[in-house]
DNA sequence: GTGCACAGTGTTAGCGATAACAGGCATCTG
DNA sequence: CAGATGCCTGTTATCGCTAACACTGTGCAC
C-alpha cells in the first residue's frame, strides 16, 4: 500500500493527551451498528455477517480502538493477569525463574504484575501477596525460597490460587522446585569418588531453604559414607562472602575438596585460594551450584550443578493454570538437576 | 483481644473458591450505611463521623473487604499501574534496571506490569508496547538498549507517556541512560595512561546502542591521541563470546591492552588468555564494563566501569512521573559512570 | 428567628465492557 | 404453506466503584 502521508499520521497520533480513547460505543456509532455487534467482532463470539464485520473492523482501525481491560475485567470477573512475588535481587536463579514465568504466561495470553520484596521477611511477603490480591490477579506465584516465605504462605488466604516456587516441601501450598538435596548429593558423591577423605561445605544463608537443602544433601551423603562432616562455613551467596569463606577454610586446615552452595561464592573462594597459592584442581577440588553462564569460564572452569530455571518457571505457571481450571492435579513438582563436570574437579 | 476460634476462622477463610468477594455494597449493608459512606471511609475522602467510621471499619474487617481495582480504574480512569517493556534476559544490567524501576514504583504506590521481549526486534517491541496499552497502564518504561528499540519507539503512539531507558540519544522520546561514551573514554584513557601504544576493543553486538556508544568512546579517544584504532572484535555479551574474542586477539597479534565492552566477556577473554599462558596484568591489561558483583573476584580482579543501574531505574521512574503530571521537565537524563581500578590493570 | 455555612450522609448517573435474552428475517421441514 | 430452526442483530441489566449533586441537621452570625 502506498503511504498516505499527513492525513493518517495526523489522525492517529494527536499529540494532545486529552483525547479520550475510543470506546465500544464510539466504534458502534461510526459503523452504524450496536455496541454488542462490535463486541462480537472483537471477541469472535457469536456470528456476524462478513459485510458487517468488515464495516466494524474499518471503524476499529479508523478510531484506533483498543478494548478497555478494566471494563472487561469488571464485566467478566477475569483479569487474565497473574501476580508474581519476586525477590528484589539480581541473583541468577530468581531472575531466571521470573523470566521463565513471564515467558510461559505471555504465551498463554496472561499479563504479569510483579511485586518485589527486598528482604525475605514474613511480613513483607504477606504484604506483597496482599498487594497483588488488590490488583485483581487471578492467581499468584511466589518466588521466595526462604524460610520466611514458607511461614508467610501458611497464613495466605485460600481464595486466590497460589503456587510457590522453590519453597519448603512442607509449605501448605503447591510447590515447584529443583531437587536441591539431590543436586547436593550428586556434587558430594562426585567429590568423594575422586578419592577425598572428606568434603567441606560453604553454605548459603541459613534462612534460605535452598541453602539448607543443599547442606542437608551434603551432610547426609557424608554420613552415608561414614564420614564425619567438617564445620560448615556460611556465606550470603555473594562472591565476597565466598572469598571470606575461602580464607576461613584456609585457616581451618586447607581442605582438599569443597562443595560450595552457589557458583558466585565458589568464584570468591577460588580467588581466596589463588591468592594463597592454593590452586584448583591441583591442590583442591571445587564444585559449585547453579551453572551460571560464567562458570564455564572461571579459573579453572567450575564443576557445578545445573538447575533449569526456565523449566521451573514454566512448570510453576502450568501448575497454577491447572489450579485455576480447578484440576486437582499434583501438588508438588520436583525437577532433577544435573552435574556438570569441568576442570575444577579435573585431574591434578 | 482473645482469639475467637472457629467462628472467625471459618468465616474468613472459606476453602471453597466460589465465595464472592465482598463489595462496597455488602459492607454498606452490614454497617447500615450507604455505599458512598463506605467509599469515603476507604479512601479518606469527605467527612465521616468517627462513630460511623468505626462501624464501617468493623464491617470491612468482618467481610475481609478488598477494593476491586478494575472497578476503581473504570470509574476514575486511573489505573495506578505502569508498564515495563523488559528484555527477556538475565543480563545484569537490564535485570538491575528492572528492579530499580520496580522499587521506585512500589514506593510511589504504583503497580508494575511487565511485558518482556525475547529478541530486540522492532516488531516485538511494538507488540509489547501495544500489549501494555491494552492493560490500561498510565505510562510505559522501555528498557531496550538496542537499535531496534529506538526504531520501534519512533512509531509509538503519543497518547500514553513513555520513557526509554538506555536508548539512543536521538530517540523521539525522553530517555534516561548512563553515559556509555564517557565510560568508554575513561576506560580507554586509563589504559593509555598506563603507557600502552594502543588499546584493542572487544565490542558488544552491533545492534545494541550501548555497544556502539562504548565503541565510539573508545575509538574517539584513540583518535584524540593520534592512534589508529585496531580491528574491533565483536561478541554477544556472553562469556563464551569473550573467550572466542580472546582467541581471535591472540591470533591477531597479542595485544597489551584491551577494553572489553562488558565484564562477562572480559571474563571469557581472560580465560582464553590464561589458557595461552598470557597473564593479566603481567602480559596484558584489561578493562571491563558494568562492575558486576563478581568482577572483583575474577582472576585477576577486573578494572571496570561501574554503572548505577538502580539509579537509572529510579530516575526513569521519576521522569515518567513528571510526564504523567504534565510537567515538561527535562527530556534526557545522563548518568555518569565511574571507573573502578583493580588488579587487571595493576602493576606488572 | 432568619439565613448561611458546613459536617455528614444519601441518591443517581455514569465508566466500558459482557451476559442474557428478545426479536426479525431467511431457510428449511413436513 | 405453517411452523420450526437457525443466523444475525439489538436491548437491557449488571459488574463495583467514584463523581456530582441533593438533602438533612446543627451551630453560629446577624
Amino acid at each position: 500500500m502506498a503511504r498516505t502521508s499527513s492525513t493518517e499520521g495526523g489522525r492517529k497520533a494527536p499529540s494532545a493527551q486529552g483525547v479520550r480513547q475510543a470506546s465500544l460505543t464510539d466504534v458502534a456509532e461510526l459503523a452504524g451498528v450496536s455496541h454488542m455487534t462490535v463486541s462480537r467482532v472483537i471477541n469472535g463470539t457469536g456470528p456476524v455477517r462478513p459485510e458487517t464485520r468488515a464495516r466494524v473492523e474499518a471503524a476499529v482501525r479508523e478510531l484506533d480502538y483498543r478494548p478497555n481491560s478494566a471494563a472487561r475485567t469488571l464485566a467478566t470477573g477475569k483479569s487474565e493477569t497473574l501476580g508474581v512475588v519476586a525477590l528484589d535481587s539480581t541473583l541468577y536463579g530468581p531472575a531466571s525463574t521470573l523470566y521463565g514465568i513471564e515467558h510461559a504466561a505471555r504465551e498463554a495470553g496472561y499479563a504479569i504484575t510483579i511485586s518485589s520484596v527486598s528482604r525475605p521477611q514474613r511480613q513483607s511477603i504477606s504484604d506483597a501477596v496482599e498487594y497483588l490480591r488488590r490488583q485483581a490477579v487471578e492467581g499468584i506465584l511466589v518466588i521466595a525460597p526462604h524460610e520466611a516465605a514458607g511461614q508467610a504462605l501458611e497464613f495466605t488466604p485460600r481464595d486466590v490460587p497460589l503456587v510457590a516456587v522453590g519453597a519448603a516441601e512442607s509449605a501448605p501450598v503447591p510447590v515447584v522446585s529443583v531437587d536441591q538435596r539431590d543436586g547436593a548429593r550428586r556434587a558430594t558423591k562426585h567429590l568423594l569418588a575422586l578419592g577425598h577423605r572428606t568434603v567441606w561445605h560453604v553454605a548459603g544463608p541459613a534462612d534460605w531453604l535452598e541453602a539448607r537443602a543443599r547442606e542437608q544433601g551434603w551432610s547426609e551423603t557424608l554420613e552415608a559414607h561414614d564420614i564425619e562432616a567438617p564445620m560448615v562455613v556460611r556465606g550470603d551467596w555473594s562472591p565476597r562472602s565466598g572469598y571470606e569463606a575461602g580464607r576461613t577454610l584456609l585457616a581451618a586446615g586447607r581442605p582438599t575438596a569443597v562443595f560450595v552452595a552457589n557458583d558466585q561464592m565458589a568464584l570468591g573462594m577460588l580467588r581466596a585460594f589463588a591468592e594463597a597459592g592454593v590452586a584448583a584442581p591441583r591442590d583442591v577440588h571445587v564444585v559449585g551450584f547453579d551453572d551460571v553462564p560464567e562458570s564455564a569460564y572461571y579459573s579453572p572452569p567450575l564443576t557445578t550443578v545445573r538447575q533449569d530455571f526456565i523449566e521451573v518457571g514454566r512448570q510453576a505457571f502450568e501448575l497454577l493454570m491447572s489450579r485455576l481450571r480447578n484440576e486437582g492435579t499434583g501438588t508438588r513438582h520436583l525437577i532433577t538437576p544435573e552435574l556438570i563436570v569441568r576442570e575444577s574437579t579435573g585431574p591434578r
